[in-house]
DNA sequence: TGTTAGCACTCACTTGGGCAGAGTGCTAAT
DNA sequence: ATTAGCACTCTGCCCAAGTGAGTGCTAACA
């Protein structure tokens, strides 16, 4: 008996999460019975919460304390909302164009726009938040090399996305001009459209046979290149709001608030973070961890909500929402869901 | 009488400063009477140290507590200090080659270069350290154009010091490679080795003049340059170590915490704080505040070392390091002259 | 058989008194 | 000028009692 989860103990954990999300507090039986259409006693939800603790969706604090829903709990109320907001999307209007003045107003760089999204999202919802930059599909679009002095060479590189990255380097022997020209042409005829991937062995010999006796050279430009095209290893991170977890009682103390402060300073966590995140996504692209779900251990004591964004071109990235593990879900999700939504929009019009 | 500080009540204070610095509790008078060498009864120091509180050095927390240095009487332990600390930089030979290790150890970027120092400081001395990138003497070395396809140029600027900025700017009707050349070649010619406040309207006017149709064109690219030369504006932050200020029971309650933090989260605080400190400095470059002096208001219960750093080229910037007002003045200071000592090296080997 | 009322019990939290300890200020003696 | 001594004042801690929220169980009820 009661070994199945019967719709009448759904209603009960529900309403118990639901409480608990609001005061942060264990909620106890009373509280249930008035609070669900439910009619039923205090006593008889007594006997539920019971059942509900034997199969681990709820916990006591302490004897004679009212309940708190576990990990399992959140999971399953979770998953739950997912599936009834599945294709709702009831942001309120007003909030939406909110949000749209407030995104489109400045934004000269793609850098400042999500730097404003992170500071949005943090006001809004009174968590921390965290995004990061596009990931490029690394394909290179133009490259650059230019003489600045006799031993100094500047070499540009600019990726699809408009991304520029560039480096100088020192020339161990001097060359001019034009060999600098033909090393441009050179470059761009055989690397435009390429991912840094596809350069292989036979591109790189095929190269350095071409340039005759800058092959020295070149092979160096070569691993500018491939450094400066290189994977994720630039990945910028915005954050905003991280004070805000000091708002939430179970995590202002002095352990919990320098363990997650320091994860919010070092970045890199927050890195493997959102890129594990990335690999999980799923459907709407939105996903939850709850407690020790996290990928980050430092996390373990809050929920993470992560999104996946796409604006177009390769341009890609994910933002995460961090807060305490009685965080408001859904209005998190509808906040995601309505940041993406703008985001869109700004990149249709605006690439 | 008692009206000035004799050395007696100097040496008291200095005492009562000292201790205050290392167990961070009220100092009593019986304390005093032991710790230091005056052989005075506690009776002695009580009727002294009823005097220091009237002339402002020292403060009662409450009635029938220890003393505890106003920000009055932590200037002036800090000034008397600096004063004998003068010539003498007596860090630990192990230290310094420590640090030095650990500096040189992967200075590939400059940048990595600051992070470390700020890593290494924040670890050394137990508080925030922050350090402002260099900022550079912004004349421009060299500036190229290139075409990337038919509507879109792109534009970098390479800046002494090596600093590279770059743009790409939408072009509204199409040029070709040959007036890009032309245009590479006029603006070299002019604008090299000059800095941005030297680009009168004179020079403009003569450039756009020389530029005949292009015009348009020349206006909006010095436009850019003078965006991407533009002074401070750029200027980045490294942090680290900012948990380390929760480890101090006076700043470690929930609102003094997330006034400091979050000055570390938007970093733009800082920059005001190293950019008026570089102002104010002096002779040796270290500055220190105490309390209310400190430029940013919100940290008003904290102590700020500063220190420029000058290491050729016009790369220069500030290392700061945040701490509670009982913090390890001593220390700091010397950690502080030794990293600039190791800056300098490190600079001078390498550039 | 499921639901409910009632009751005894538990446990955290609050309140207030009492006590110890650290420290001061003052006075009187040296 | 210095010191010993004493009364006084706070703070912090402990403990005991009281309060209130909440539970589990049992017995009655529909």
């Amino acid at each position: 008996m009661g070994q199945e989860l019967d719709e009448r103990k759904l209603k009960i954990l529900k309403a118990i999460v639901h409480n608990y999300l609001e005061t942060g507090e264990p909620v106890g039986s009373r509280t249930i019975s008035k609070y669900t259409d439910l009619n039923l006693s205090s006593a008889t939800i007594r006997n539920e919460m019971s059942d509900l603790e034997d199969m681990g969706y709820i916990v006591q604090p302490h004897t004679s304390a009212g309940r708190i829903p576990s990990d399992k709990g959140y999971r399953l109320y979770v998953d739950n909302m997912m599936k009834e907001k599945e294709e709702e999307l009831s942001v309120k209007q007003q909030e939406i164009t909110d949000m749209k003045e407030f995104l489109t107003e400045k934004v000269e760089q793609v850098e400042e726009l999500l730097q404003n999204t992170a500071k949005l999202l943090a006001n809004n919802t009174n968590y921390a938040t965290v995004v990061s930059s596009p990931r490029f599909s690394k394909r290179i679009k133009f490259i650059q090399l230019s003489l600045i002095n006799e031993d100094k060479m500047l070499c540009v590189v600019v990726m699809e996305g408009n991304v520029i990255k560039n480096k100088i380097v020192n020339l161990s022997k001097n060359i001019d001009g034009e060999t600098v020209l033909k090393l441009n042409i050179l470059f761009n005829s055989t690397l435009n459209g390429m991912t840094i991937e596809e350069i292989n062995l036979g591109t790189v010999s095929r190269i350095t046979g071409q340039a005759g006796e800058q092959g020295e050279l070149v092979r160096r430009v070569l691993e500018i290149i491939a450094e400066v095209a290189g994977s994720g290893e630039d990945m910028k991170i915005f954050t905003s709001g991280a004070t805000n977890m000091l708002k939430y009682p179970e995590l202002s103390d002095n352990a919990h608030a320098s363990e997650i402060i320091n994860v919010f300073e070092e970045k890199q966590q927050l890195e493997t973070l959102l890129t594990s995140s990335e690999e999980d996504g799923e459907g709407t692209g939105i996903q939850v961890y709850i407690g020790n779900e996290t990928p980050v251990q430092n996390m373990k004591d809050c929920s993470v909500v992560t999104m996946t964004y796409d604006i177009g071109d390769g341009v890609q990235g994910t933002i995460g929402i961090i807060g305490p593990k009685r965080m408001d879900y859904e209005k998190v999700v509808e906040n995601l869901k309505t940041v993406k939504k703008q985001l869109d929009d700004a990149f249709q019009n605006n690439t």
